[in-house]
DNA sequence: TGGCCGCACTCACATATGTTTATGCTCAGG
DNA sequence: CCTGAGCATAAACATATGTGAGTGCGGCCA
């Protein structure tokens, strides 16, 4: 089975042998994380970053009154912490949601390819910046848009990157995330949360049962949303 | 008087001169820009990065209702769409909050850096590794944090970004912002950020007269808006 | 010098979303 | 087969923030 990340890099630019072979020996060793557990904790100096290849995985923060924000979801392929390479202390947890299976690369393997690949460089600075184009995203739907909106957005937005990594089935993702979860992602209670999931049920857009996440009617669902992929840079170029 | 990007790396850890020679050497023009336009269109596919030298910038998107959400504040030394190197289109826009002075870097040029310069790279990178962690925290303030607390956030952080490009007078800086865009950055309406600047001067929190802002409790303002700095990498390190 | 125009500021009222509390489902474990 | 934990769901009520409309000030320009 391949490499999600060669995946995902692959689906916004070529990769050469050399430079899969790069990353494929940038492993040093495959852990897995139980659901719940904390991967990376606030505070922490990593010495290596580490690689989802399997499972669901938040960054997330805790303010004062002990409630939480999620700041990035992530799926298969996605680095979790490779800012820390060279931001060099956590100012956020990382949290597993579902059992991980996780990839370390140390940060010594990854200066070495800042040295030695550019090209390859660029494609990791890349997955850090689509990592901030999403953040832009979630910063206007949160600031502008209705929860329902807001909802239906990442919705959209999850779709679409689940099935970039091929973890998508027709029109159905597995998502295994709960109310409360979407309510610290969205800004939101998780009372509020159900409300606004009925009320997309009930204009037919998704259906929603035990993880599995169907979308019914793609165009409407992004229109509710104001979805457009463009900040997803799903497209292969040059880069 | 030394170019202010060299000044916000350089409090991040050391540059080499041959690394600030590229730097200096990388600037193919400036330009300037006046308050209320444009620097970078959404939907531009820009072929060089612009430098902010001078002013105050924001990076911002319209959502369908006319609505606008700022995602982003820079000020001096901040390089406004370095992404659009390796995300090639932009997926929202850059508008001049004041005159802005502006040094255009081409993106060639930056891909030179890339091959030849790692650490010089690293650098580059950890810039734009910055704004996500900005992004991160402002998703957490807006999501969590109640409009105050939020707005008390951000004095704190534009205090310390400002200091650290050395554009801060004492306890003063210059925010020549409007209260309809500090809404728009906060997601609030005009009328509430108004109610919310009010009570923190109520509090002895600030002094914010004309552009002149000045922050009158640190320690208080820090204590309301839950501010920690860890997120902007102010300590000088090997990176 | 007069008159706009943009902006800070106010008030009365509207509403999206939060809070609290409770119910019932489903599923794993004993 | 029962039990409890975790979760989705529900209803009643509370409130932070939005909306719409308006005032007044200060600076810029004709």
């Amino acid at each position: 089975m391949t490499n999600p990340l060669i995946l995902k890099l692959e689906q916004r630019d070529q990769l050469s042998d050399d430079e899969k072979k790069a990353l494929e020996n940038a492993i040093a060793r495959i852990r897995v994380v139980e659901a719940d557990e904390d991967i990376v904790r606030e505070g922490d100096r990593p010495t290596e970053s580490s690689l989802l290849l399997d499972g669901f995985a938040a960054r997330y923060k805790i303010v004062s009154n002990g409630r939480r924000q999620i700041s990035a979801l992530h799926v298969p392929g996605d680095f979790l912490d490779l800012h820390s390479f060279l931001l060099k202390t956590m100012d956020h947890g990382v949290l597993a949601l579902t059992t991980c299976r996780i990839a370390t690369v140390p940060h010594a393997t990854l200066e070495k390819i800042t040295d030695e690949y550019p090209h390859l460089t660029r494609m990791l600075w890349l997955s850090t910046l689509i990592d901030g184009a999403i953040h832009r995203e979630w910063l206007t739907a949160m600031g502008r848009l209705s929860a329902t909106a807001h909802m239906a957005h990442l919705i959209c937005e999850l779709f679409l990157r689940l099935k970039a990594v091929g973890r998508a089935d027709g029109d159905t993702i597995q998502l295994p995330v709960t109310q409360a979860e979407l309510g610290d992602t969205l800004g939101l209670s998780t009372v509020h949360v159900n409300r606004v999931l009925q009320e997309l049920r009930k204009e037919g857009l998704i259906r929603f049962q035990g993880d599995a996440l169907t979308i019914l009617d793609w165009e409407r669902l992004k229109k509710v949303g104001e979805f457009t992929s463009t900040y997803l840079s799903l497209q292969n170029e040059d880069r």
